[in-house]
DNA sequence: TTGCTCCTCACGTCACGTGAGGTGGC
DNA sequence: TTGCTCCTCACGTCACGTGAGGTGGC
């Protein structure tokens, strides 16, 4: 016979976990010797070792009460819905390791595939780190808020990006955020964005704005009027040409 | 900016989640709104989504703390040591996918395969599924007590079961279960079984017996005696020929 | 005698889950 | 007005861990 250290030991558990188990009523009470110290059969070793296989396979001990009572039929049958459960977490753990490694490498994990070739696109037709990551910020809530409308709306911007004359604009805008108010460049640059909008309006006439895309634009053109003097100005500016123009 | 909701949904947690890590100190409190409800910005969502890769990792909250205040040569070498973790996780889970497809096909988890071979060649020479159960209950206490010696134990026994005459006397005491005590083939037996203790006395002279082959036998012929008045009369009869010879 | 194992309460831990009771936005 | 989201306590859960205080075997 075996004391309960002896069976734990054996079994790879230990003495709190065996009587963690009798309490349960999992394991069976075996018989008291004349001390009152519990003693342990072979049963007690197989039933012991039957609930730690599946402990340690996650099986919660409500349910491993269910299995071991199980006749043979029902017990394969749960037997199998384990391994698969199994089976899924091991697939789990493989992207998470995944995605513990894209931890290191920034946008991946955060953002969707469209919107992180977008940032990259802005910087390679020279965009500012500075206006990417405000760009980055606006995305990172316009994907919280609306997934589904993301793939949609990048289209759009990336068309925008192929012509080259918004290419120009989108750059000076970037780079105005460093102008002081009084620059007279940004009169100038304002003036070319009225032109450039009057040209396209005719083609955005068939734009079907819906208030997801009105919190959209708002949401970015909030993140772009932070902390610059500059952008500010642009901003009263570019709101003066609308109004005299007509479009607002 | 994003509600809790927004956040958590987003991120793909739940909202107590989101509140806990507050608690915790691990998410920064956000602003309030004029209602004080939490509004989030771009940078909870990637706090957030770094909280729950580490999490889902199982890495333990506390530990997540200190790996993301971490700076960037400390932060790799504990995301390499997370990930580490994670492939070992994923090896026990394909051993606990075995252990489980074991759990259907008998003694290979509760008994070393030394002892799994030893009960087959008992089947194999014929022993009845009586004693085999006996032997297999006997082996569980002693491999639970002694695993080290298990090995060498069983190694004994194969050497006797190599002995034609042994195996005879084997198979005889296995039939003694179901005779009445007062059967004459008992005599007979304790016998022939005296005789050939006699005879492998001499071989035997070099044996070092110590205190756990003690248990290891007693252990063994307890589980023998068990509910058989004809195995208790045999052992009887053995006893008397053993003080005959002088051998007790 | 000392150290080790055993016993039974019973509170602690970890990462949230789950109402309880109440308020704000559409 | 109704239903949904949000808020803050605060107790519950799961599988044990961890002393607390005491007794038996070598």
């Amino acid at each position: 016979m075996l004391t309960i250290s002896q069976l734990a030991g054996y079994v790879g558990v230990t003495v709190r976990a065996v009587r963690h188990y009798h309490q349960r009523g999992l394991l069976a009470e075996p018989e008291r010797d004349a001390s009152g110290y519990r003693r342990y059969g072979a049963d007690a070793v197989i039933n012991l070792i039957r609930i730690k296989t599946l402990a340690d396979a996650g099986v919660p001990l409500a349910r491993i009460d269910d299995v071991l009572a199980a006749g043979p039929a029902e017990f394969s049958r749960a037997i199998a819905g384990i391994d698969a459960a199994l089976e899924q977490r091991i697939r789990d753990l493989r992207k998470h390791r995944q995605r513990i490694a894209a931890l290191d490498s920034g946008d991946a994990l955060i953002l969707p595939a469209v919107v992180v070739g977008y940032l990259a696109r802005l910087r390679a037709i020279g965009a500012s780190e500075r206006i990417v990551e405000l760009e980055r910020g606006g995305w990172i809530l316009l994907s919280a808020r609306s997934q589904h409308r993301i793939d949609e709306w990048i289209a759009d911007k990336q068309k925008q990006l192929d012509d080259p004359e918004f290419r120009d604009l989108y750059l000076a805008c970037d780079q105005a955020f460093e102008w002081d108010p009084a620059d007279p460049r940004l009169e100038r640059l304002a003036g070319d964005m009225a032109a450039y909008a009057a040209r396209i309006a005719g083609a955005r006439k068939d734009w079907n704005l819906d208030s997801e895309d009105m919190v959209a634009t708002s949401l970015l053109s909030a993140q772009a009027e932070v902390s610059s003097p500059g952008w500010r100005r642009l901003n009263e500016l570019c709101a003066v040409k609308a109004r005299a123009a007509g479009i607002a």
